[in-house]
DNA sequence: CATGAATGAGTATTCATTCAT
DNA sequence: GATGAATGAATACTCATTCAT
């Protein structure tokens, strides 16, 4: 076998690798984590049972590669919002439309992040923990930089506003309550309502929603 | 068997099947719904195995014992806060307080609740789904309410406001991101500082996190 | 308590037992015995659960009481026609009046009968084997009479003889095979249906089903 | 994996899956079905328990293998005779044969088709309730036949006729009644004594167990 | 690499039987 | 006697994981 085909091997397996992971983030965002069956993936990826077992040591392991091989990408992501130049509300806001366009493109994704991710850090899995509390490291920086130049309120603990907006935005992703208000109808599936979603977040966040007549404090 | 000895059975009886759906939010809260075996629930509870099915059909249905039990009741509460003649930001402060509360109580039960019923409404029964649509229509009334007396800026989609909002308390009792903003200190336990972020998760949530400096718009 | 009234209660007793017995016929008639569960008898008879075990040691002494306290009257009839002076021909009516008209009165008891004991005989049950066997040792006397009589013809084993005309009876009852033959028109449930059948059953057996045409051997 | 070798496999897996009904069967006959656990099976097998489920969904499935898969075999015999063009006589011995041949060559199947599954119609499934009218069905034709052609005589009802005949057979094969009549002895287990009883059975049904003395109608 | 048959430990569920009241 | 709650052994079924081809 000579060098080339050699890397066509390899290219090939890796897109083995990357079918049986996504097929596996479709059936883990339907039927969940412990409701999915391996011959499950296996069908749903069109390969042979067996074959899973080939690429991922276990079930849980491709649980963490979905986990991990798209994680660093998203928080990398983060990292360079957050350490951006822009004002505080230009950050939250591009943390708001990563957070929601990665829903809109990859929701099987975000879906088995949110769902199954939590769920685990009821038990302890110590690399997933840590991922998330890096998420909200970096995140909770945005919060204490725009205290910092009273861009933002101080008399509110930073880590605690920054849940309030994680929270927001979690929600709308798990889209388990309203699924309605997020799903945009089909004909605009272009993105721009999430984006106006995300805003419309940012804005509540930011500005709160008291009216006018209420006046401001 | 007469009259009184009768009641005493059926007050026994209530007792006893209480004691398996305490023990089984326990176990649920701690190893979640699929890590839990209907032996360890009896277990905790302290009762023989076939009990348990004396009581309950099967393990689903003690899953939905738990959260049509206490979901009436948690529900009514929403109802009475939903239907008063409080102002606006009274009412959501009320709501915070209610689920936070709820949550310094009942953690167990919040646990279970978030965790197992309402992140798993993918298999949804139509019974749960309602239910939690029902709350969700209780406190998008608050916010049409508020949009209406002009309490509420009326440039935002009152469901996405009410979605966001309870993505914020939501994420404070799922605790997954920020247990130790949300975990007070044992000492304290009485319920001040629960009372505390629910304040200034509506502080946020109203007023917005913009600084003096910043102005706002 | 005085005599009369412990006879009374003797009586009663008598009854209550009697009534568990028939509710447990027909709950075996309905879904067999291994189908068949002690709540299924208890519910049937109008009682308490735990009460069946005041009579009945176990679920296996339900289906043998049902058995022997019946089978004794049915056999104690057989042996009055198979002893009687009778033409062999009228026995053998007798007999087939006897069993078909069982089952018109007491349906429930012959299908317990026929499907359970002979079911169980596959396993080792003694008691039960030994009173079949007198069961078909009395009719084959009846045919063993006939042929020394010369009344029936020799050149057949009278207990193969005795097997078929017990076979033809016993599809009869058991009506799985051919329940609208068997089952008579509600209007004449008076029993002359069953009786036809009886002489149908009888006269193929003695006379054979060749017709005139055929000559008879 | 080429062609040759794939079919092998698809071979294999039949032998695999006919080991197992027939493990089955010898259990079933053995024990009863309610008596038989799967581990029974895969043990008389010689296989691992989770295979029983790899090509049976459940225990229900395999008894209803059992059944069909032989069924349709033995009822295309069935209907190969009755629509053949022998005498009315030689085909009822045909039939009579082909059932107690049956019983001879494969004892245990025809044990669990009655036993399990005939006298099991309580729960019927339709499938099961419609293979055996079709039988019904089948035989009853030759019985209409011979009448049509005045071979039968006209008086008795064919349906009746063909129950007490297959009655008849019926019973030589469960064998409860008489084991020793129609269980030969090992050394003469070459048929001849099938055939012998088979004989018997047709010509008392035919020709009537009267005697000559008594005359004939 | 690919296949899918084979394995068996793990668990929900049933239900006969016992027992306290 | 009467009641039905309590017990726990027995077993059908699932499914992650391994293995032979």
């Amino acid at each position: 076998m000579n060098r080339s085909s050699h890397e066509t091997v390899q290219r090939v397996a890796q897109d083995k690798r990357q079918l049986i992971l996504d097929a596996a983030t479709h059936v883990f965002a339907e039927k969940g984590y412990h409701g999915s069956r391996i011959s499950d993936i296996a069908c749903e990826a069109g390969i042979a049972y067996g074959l899973v077992y080939h690429y991922f040591k276990n079930k849980e392991e491709i649980l963490n590669s979905i986990f991990g091989e798209q994680w660093t990408v998203f928080l990398e992501a983060v990292r360079q919002i957050a350490s951006g130049s822009q004002a505080t509300e230009q950050k939250l806001l591009a943390i708001a439309e990563l957070i929601l366009n990665a829903h809109r493109v990859r929701s099987d994704w975000v879906k088995v992040l949110v769902f199954e991710i939590q769920r685990s850090q009821r038990f302890a899995q110590p690399d997933r923990l840590r991922a998330v509390s890096e998420l909200f490291r970096l995140v909770g920086q945005i919060f204490r930089q725009g205290q910092k130049s009273k861009t933002l309120r101080q008399d509110i603990d930073p880590d605690l506003a920054c849940a309030v907006f994680m929270g927001g935005l979690d929600i709308m992703v798990t889209n388990s309550v309203l699924p309605q208000t997020v799903k945009p109808s089909p004909s605009s599936n272009d993105g721009s309502h999430y984006q106006e979603v995300a805003q419309a977040v940012v804005e509540i966040f930011l500005g709160g929603m008291l009216g006018e007549e209420a006046g401001r404090r």
